[in-house]
RNA sequence: GCGGGCGUAGCUCAGUGGUAGAGCGUCACGUUGCCAACGUGAAUGUCGUGAGUUCAAAUCUCAUCGCCCGCUCCA
C-alpha cells in the first residue's frame, strides 16, 4: 500500500521524479504558484486530453471552446464577480483570528453558517459594521474586532501600454463566463440544438485569502468546465446525467472507488445563483484523511445568460462612468427578457425560452495531483521495495521504454530503431545506461506502463522482451508485431 | 495576515561559534547480463535571502522570502 500519509512526502515525490516544482525556486519561491516538469506536464497534458475527449470529442451534444483569459470588464459586471467576488474579513484582537464578517454570528447564536454568499464590497465595506456583539468564534470574545478588511478576490491589470488611458481589466476567475459570452456565437454558427454543451479548458486566477496546500489551492491555476444548455425542466434530468458521467470519469480513469465520493451542498450553502450543486471529492491521504473537492456540478439556472442580457443593457451607462464598474447599477432584466439575444428558439416547441445550465466544472491541478497519489503504490519485490505508480494507460507520462539488454553486439542499433518507431505514435523513452533491473525500477517510478528490452534472442528470431509495469510479468514479442500489441494494450 | 512547526547536495537528513557531512540518487570506467548487483572513481552547496553581533556564523540576533499544520477558502 501507499505510504504518502502527508502532504511533504507528496510534495517530495513530486519534486524527485520531476512533476511538480516550486515557481521562481531559484529567487526563493513565489507563493501558491507551481510549474510542472517533464514527467509533470506530460501526466497535466493526458488528464487534459482524457476530459476533452470524453466531454466533447465522444459525445454529440458537446462542442468546444477557447476563450481569451481577458474579457471585457463588463462580463464581470453581469456575472457578479465585480461587486460580489470579495470577502470582507476581521479579525480578532485577542486571538488574531481572521473570520469572515459575514460569518459571524452574536452571542449566544447558533454556529455560524459554513457557506454564505461573497459580500457586496462597495457597498457593506461602505456601511458602519457593528461588530461589537459579535462573537469569536475561536477564542469567543465578543467584540474585539479589527475594523473590517475587503479581499478583492479577482486579478487586476491594465489594458494599454498608454497610462493614461489604460483600462483596468481583470484575469478572468472562472472560464465559465467566456463561454456564456459566446453562447450566441456558438448557437449562431454550428447548428447545435438544446440541449447541448460548450466546453472549455483554460487557466483562472483568484487572489484566494490564503492558499497553502501545495497545488490544491493556487491563485493561477485551471479549469475543465462545461456549460451545458438545456431546457427549462429539464435541468435536473441532467444534472444527474453529468453527476454520473463525471463520477465515471475518475473511476474509469483509475481513482480507486473508496478514495472518491460526492458531497451534496445544503440548501444554505448554495451560491445565489445555484438550484442545486454536488462535489466530487477525493480523499487525500495526508492530513486528517480530508475529503478534497475535485470538481463540482452545478444547477445554475438561467442566471447566467440573464445576467449577461442585462449587462448588454447597461454597456452606456459602463462608457458614461469611464470604465468605473462597481459605480454603475446593472441595467433591469427587460419585461420581454425571455425574447432577449440570449434567448433560445425552440423550432419543434415553437418556443423561446433561456436556458438552464448544468456546469461540471473540474480542476485539473487537482485532478492530477489526486491521479498522481492513488497511482503510488510500494510493494515488497525480493526484500527491495519497489516505488511504482500505477498510472492508468490513458494518463501516463512515458507509454513505453525501450532498452537494450547490454550496449553491444548491436542491440543498441535495434532497440533505437525500435524506439524511432514508436515514438511516431505515442510518448516513448530510450535507456541503454546500466543495469537493466534499475532502468525497469526507474521507469516503474515514472508510472510508464510497458518496457521493451532487445537482448540476445533478439538478433535470432527478431522477438523481443515486453515487461508490463503493475505485474514485472514479460513476454516475447515479435518485432513486428509490436506496434500493433501495444496500441491494443494501451488503446491509442 | 495571525499562531505553531520548518528551510543544509536532486531527495531524506546529521551538523548548536572554529576547514561543509552521510545515505540514497546522478555521472564515468570495469565487471555482470532480465528486475534498485558489485568494485573504483567523479560531479553537485550563494547552508532560503539580506543585514547585524563576533577574530570567526550553517550555528547567535533582526528583517525578509518560501513550505507545512490551523483559522479561512474552494475548481
Amino acid at each position: 500500500m501507499a505510504k504518502l500519509t502527508k502532504l511533504e512526502d507528496i510534495v517530495s515525490l513530486c519534486k524527485r521524479r520531476g512533476f511538480i516544482f516550486q515557481s521562481s525556486e531559484i529567487y526563493g519561491g513565489l507563493a501558491s504558484c507551481y510549474d510542472y516538469g517533464p514527467l509533470g506536464v506530460e501526466l497535466k497534458n493526458n488528464v487534459k486530453k482524457a476530459w476533452w475527449k470524453s466531454v466533447v470529442q465522444m459525445r454529440d451534444d458537446v462542442v468546444g471552446l477557447d476563450c481569451s483569459i481577458l474579457m471585457h470588464p463588463m462580463v464581470w459586471k453581469s456575472s457578479g464577480h465585480a461587486d460580489k467576488f470579495a470577502d470582507l474579513i476581521a479579525e480578532c484582537k485577542k486571538c488574531n483570528t481572521r473570520t469572515r464578517v459575514d460569518h459571524l454570528k452574536e452571542e449566544a447564536a447558533e454556529q455560524a453558517d459554513e457557506h454564505t454568499e461573497h459580500v457586496d464590497i462597495d457597498t457593506v465595506a461602505a456601511q458602519a459594521q457593528d461588530l461589537s456583539k459579535k462573537l469569536c468564534p475561536n477564542c469567543g470574545v465578543v467584540g474585539q474586532f479589527t475594523e473590517p478588511m475587503p479581499f478583492k478576490l479577482m486579478f487586476e491589470t491594465q489594458m494599454g501600454a498608454n497610462v493614461d488611458d489604460s483600462m483596468t481589466m481583470h484575469l478572468r476567475p472562472e472560464t465559465a463566463q467566456g463561454i456564456f459570452a459566446n453562447f450566441r456565437n456558438v448557437l449562431d454558427t454550428t447548428r447545435v440544438r438544446i440541449p447541448f454543451g460548450i466546453a472549455q479548458i483554460g487557466k483562472s486566477f483568484r487572489n484566494e485569502v490564503t492558499t497553502k496546500a501545495f497545488i490544491f489551492r493556487t491563485r493561477e491555476f485551471e479549469q475543465a468546465e462545461l456549460e451545458f444548455f438545456c431546457e427549462p425542466g429539464t435541468d435536473e434530468h441532467w444534472f444527474e446525467h453529468w453527476k454520473e458521467a463525471r463520477f465515471n470519469w475518475y473511476l474509469d480513469l483509475g481513482l480507486k472507488k473508496e478514495n472518491l465520493h460526492f458531497r451534496e451542498h445544503d440548501s444554505d450553502e448554495l451560491a445565489h445563483y445555484a438550484k442545486g450543486c454536488v462535489d466530487v471529492e477525493y480523499r487525500f491521504p495526508f492530513g486528517s484523511g480530508d475529503w478534497q473537492e475535485l470538481e463540482g456540478i452545478a444547477n445554475r439556472t438561467d442566471f447566467d445568460l440573464r445576467q449577461h442580457q442585462r449587462g448588454i443593457r447597461t454597456l452606456n451607462k459602463w462608457y458614461e462612468s469611464k470604465g468605473y464598474i462597481t459605480r454603475i447599477e446593472l441595467a433591469d432584466e427587460a419585461a420581454e427578457y425571455l425574447k432577449g439575444p440570449l434567448s433560445y428558439f425552440d423550432d419543434q416547441k415553437k418556443q423561446r425560452y433561456i436556458p438552464y445550465v448544468i456546469e461540471p466544472s473540474a480542476g485539473i491541478d487537482r485532478s492530477a495531483l489526486a491521479f498522481l497519489v492513488d497511482a503510488y503504490d510500494e510493494e515488497q519485490v525480493r526484500g527491495e521495495t519497489r516505488n511504482l505508480l500505477r498510472f492508468h494507460h490513458a494518463l501516463a507520462p512515458v507509454k513505453a521504454a525501450i532498452f537494450p539488454l547490454v550496449k553491444k553486439d548491436g542491440m543498441p542499433e535495434i532497440a533505437t530503431n525500435i524506439y524511432n518507431d514508436l515514438k511516431k505514435y505515442f510518448n516513448c523513452f530510450y535507456d541503454q545506461k546500466g543495469a537493466v533491473g534499475r532502468r525497469y525500477r526507474r521507469q516503474d517510478e515514472a508510472g510508464t506502463p510497458f518496457c521493451i528490452t532487445v537482448d540476445g534472442q533478439s538478433l535470432e528470431d527478431n522477438t523481443v522482451t515486453l515487461r508490463e509495469r503493475d505485474s514485472m510479468e514479460q513476454t516475447r514479442v515479435s518485432t513486428g508485431q509490436l506496434l500493433s500489441h501495444l496500441r491494443e494494450k494501451l488503446d491509442i
